[in-house]
RNA sequence: GGCGCGUUGGUCAAUCGGCUAAGACGCCUCCCUUUCACGGAGGAAUGACGGGUUCGACUCCCGUACGUGCUACCA
């Protein structure tokens, strides 16, 4: 059998999101899994939809995500170009050949036309007519016309497209590898357009050339393709390429996590989860949207989470490597229904990462989510991120978590210890800062021992002192131990803190 | 409307004719922790519906319903 190879085919029209991230990741997987190449194509025809920077952010989000291509516009391997704009010299020819053997037409008709005819045939049992074997000989084309009118109207520079001509009452069938056997009357499909007008190739010509001539030999794509699949069969047929037609799937879709349908950027700015990989800013609008990476998500998560929205290897196991999930993953395994995303599992997914990750590496990681100015010694951060790590979902819930760190905490729940101060109460902290300015060694162990010993002299009960003292050093009711924060926020700190908090009393 | 695809707890899902239907997330209770979290122990909650086939069906077949995708010189 020949070299798998297998491609990612975006259009760079805005941010990529969850399904496209998950479409790259399935590719990927099986890439790996098969000692194949992954090859990254720019699908840019629609030259209405371009968006600048949309293709170097694509390549953002698959390098934040380890998944770098072997072939892409940005490392040239034998079968370049890997932008389709700059192929676009190569695609006429095919269309060109499918006109000759009969399989495809030239057609003029105008937008105007176009409309028309829809309008003409539009009944309300056939809502959205087709341009097929029955309309097409009303229409303008090589099929219709006489050779003289069509060698006049390409004399008078008449624009044209080249359309594929629909074989009529045939059954066009293929094995999808997740779905199966699936089969298609070729009477319900319009004759689609190969070849648009400024001589650029239409998705379906192009993807069929490009896989042809790249040696792709495992086709993945969303769901939403399978409709145009016959087409896609029939030109490999027709090119005469059958042989050398990759093996298709067709994934599920992501789904919303509330109602139906398929999940989009509007789910996310609803719902306040992100839904593309990293921030994007659309150009023309300046709209900025959050990405997974943007939000606190850890790469090795983020893939995790996605591997497993549609796809399960049978096994109890949910957390998987990377290299775990090239070793595992069966395309013939992944779902043919749609998934509703679900973020709070997606949270989770990072959560146990975090706890997994090194300290040092949080640590590095957590830093653009300190919100001070002030700059603290890495060996400090790294304590800080070993006492919070387990509280944290999101990279971002840091500051949250321990901001008391880095500064003076507004105390939220100063009435909480109101409600139970007492004299006996104030007196216990007084005289246990004045024990506490001659703590010379102020580790947690010494803390924690002054403490104790002060609580015996005084009679309280512990849980009386205890939750006052960590409202003073955290302002609410949560965090690490209380001793863990005060020996590393240091005595001068500490005793600052509950000083302040006792004169409010 | 037509065509395609899909349908196991709230969500992700296991099962490939033997089910008293795994597991995870989330939720609830309890324990641990004089905070929160982590951890531990429990709990509630599932085969869209109707027909077949079969000794036996969540698993196979057929209908129905529902959902979703497509029906552009967009991908």
């Amino acid at each position: 059998m020949s070299r798998v190879r297998v491609r990612f085919a975006p259009s760079p029209t805005g941010g990529l999101h969850l399904g496209g991230m998950r479409t790259v990741l399935y590719n990927y997987l099986f890439a790996k899994k098969h000692g194949g190449d992954f090859v990254l194509r720019i699908e840019d025809t629609d030259q209405t939809r371009f968006v600048a920077g949309a293709e170097e952010y694509i390549f953002n989000c698959l390098e934040w995500c380890g998944m770098t291509p072997d072939e892409s516009s940005r490392k040239e391997g034998a079968y370049g170009p890997y932008r389709q704009s700059e192929r676009k010299a190569i695609y006429g020819q095919y269309a060109e050949q499918l006109v000759k053997s009969g399989h495809a037409y030239y057609a003029f008709d105008t937008p105007e036309a176009l409309e028309q005819m829809r309008i003409q045939y539009k009944t309300e049992k056939n809502p959205s007519p087709m341009y097929d074997a029955k309309v097409r000989q009303y229409m303008s084309n090589s099929l219709t016309c006489s050779p003289e009118e069509v060698q006049r109207l390409f004399e008078a520079k008449t624009p044209y497209v080249i359309r594929m001509k629909m074989p009529e009452n045939e059954t066009v069938s293929f094995t999808d590898m997740i779905r199966g056997e699936i089969s298609f009357d070729t009477n319900l499909v319009d004759d689609k357009v190969l070849l648009k007008s400024d001589g650029m190739p239409t998705y379906h010509l192009a993807v069929v050339v490009d896989d042809y001539l790249m040696k792709i030999t495992h086709a993945f794509r969303g769901e939403e393709w399978l409709p145009s699949a016959p087409v896609h069969l029939l030109l490999w047929q027709y090119l005469g390429w059958k042989d050398a037609m990759p093996q298709w799937a067709h994934l599920p879709l992501i789904l919303k996590p509330d109602g139906n349908g398929k999940l989009s950027k509007r789910d996310g700015d609803r719902l306040g989860f992100p839904v593309f990989a990293m921030n994007w800013q659309d150009p023309k609008t300046g709209e900025h949207t959050e990405g997974f990476k943007e939000k606190g998500f850890l790469p090795e998560a983020f893939i995790n989470m996605l591997a497993l929205l549609g796809w399960s290897s049978g096994k109890e196991q949910e957390l998987f490597s990377i290299e775990e999930l090239i070793e595992t993953f069966s395309i013939e395994q992944v779902h043919k229904g749609g998934a509703k995303f679900d973020y709070e599992k997606a949270k989770w997914f990072n959560h146990c990462y975090i706890q997994k990750q090194q300290n040092e590496q949080l640590a590095v990681l957590m830093q653009s989510f300190i919100k001070t100015e002030k700059k603290y010694p890495s060996d400090y951060l790294v304590k800080v991120a070993g006492l919070i790590k387990e509280r944290c979902h999101l990279l971002s819930d840091f500051w949250a978590q321990g901001h008391f760190f880095f500064e003076t905490p507004a105390i939220e729940e100063l009435q909480a210890i109101k409600d139970k101060w007492n004299t006996d109460k104030a007196a216990f902290f007084i005289t246990w800062t004045v024990a506490l300015n001659s703590v010379t060694d102020w580790s947690h162990d010494i803390l924690e021992q002054s403490f104790n010993a002060q609580v015996v002299a005084t009679g309280l009960k512990k849980g009386e002192v205890m939750l006052p003292l960590r409202i003073m050093l955290v302002g609410g009711k949560y965090g690490p131990g209380v001793f863990d924060i005060a020996a590393l926020i240091g005595k001068e700190e500490t005793l600052y803190r509950i000083q302040q908090v006792v004169q409010q009393l």
